[in-house]
DNA sequence: TGCCAGGCCCTCTTTAGGGCCTT
């Protein structure tokens, strides 16, 4: 065991929801593997619709950035090879799975790989942090980050850095058998078996 | 044309409502 590999994945879209038309304009993808990022995508894309300035501000990826950007068919192709048939894990996992599927549905992809969500689980390890935003978590654990954020691969490669200290906290602090039947059965019924699915395969 | 999210979790709960988190 121990030799298991996540994708932690991270998108900055147009807006908050395909289903009222928003697009995807940047991915950020890392592999984990034994403690460690082993791996690291990322890609603009072009979502063929204008940017509003929330967005441009909020992202600082701006309209002129996206103009010579790839066809987000063909990023979508490169990720789907890059993730593999890894598990996935995103911060607030129900919004990157959304647009993954909404994107991969486009071009008749269907994602096999199952999500699990750090900021869920962050809820759950440290219920005394301030709040549970990436950007907060990763201060309130003084991980480690370049200073940039909203940006897909910065976020993702935090949200790597944020798996792997509550997978060692977890471990450091319960015995395998209390995380089974203990911590877990504090968790969420869906992230539940998701989590425990994780500690299995890092636990030595 | 103009509208514009939604899943999870908590609780003053389950015949429901509201906050959090993502862009």
């Amino acid at each position: 065991m121990g030799n298991y590999t996540v994708a932690v994945i991270d998108f900055e879209t147009t807006g908050l929801s395909p289903h009222c038309g928003d697009r995807t304009i940047e991915v950020g993808a890392v592999l984990v593997a034994n403690n460690r990022i082993v791996d690291r995508f990322q890609s603009l894309m072009n979502p063929k619709m204008k940017l509003s300035s929330f967005i441009e501000d909020y992202t600082g990826i701006t309209n002129g950035m996206l103009t010579k950007a790839p066809d987000i068919t063909d990023v979508m192709k490169k990720l789907k090879k890059f993730i593999s048939t890894h598990y996935l894990v995103a911060h607030n996992a129900s919004f990157d799975s959304k647009f993954l599927d909404a994107e991969f549905s486009r071009i008749q992809f269907k994602r096999i790989n199952e999500f699990a969500c750090s900021m869920l689980t962050a809820r759950r390890v440290y219920p005394d942090a301030p709040n549970h935003k990436l950007e907060t978590l990763v201060r309130y654990k003084q991980l480690k980050t370049d200073g940039v954020h909203h940006r897909a691969l910065a976020d993702a490669e935090m949200t790597a850095h944020l798996w792997m200290r509550m997978i060692e906290d977890i471990k450091s602090a319960y015995s395998r058998s209390v995380v089974s039947f203990g911590l877990m059965q504090q968790l969420g019924k869906t992230q539940k078996k998701k989590v425990h699915e994780f500690l299995a395969a890092a636990m030595p």
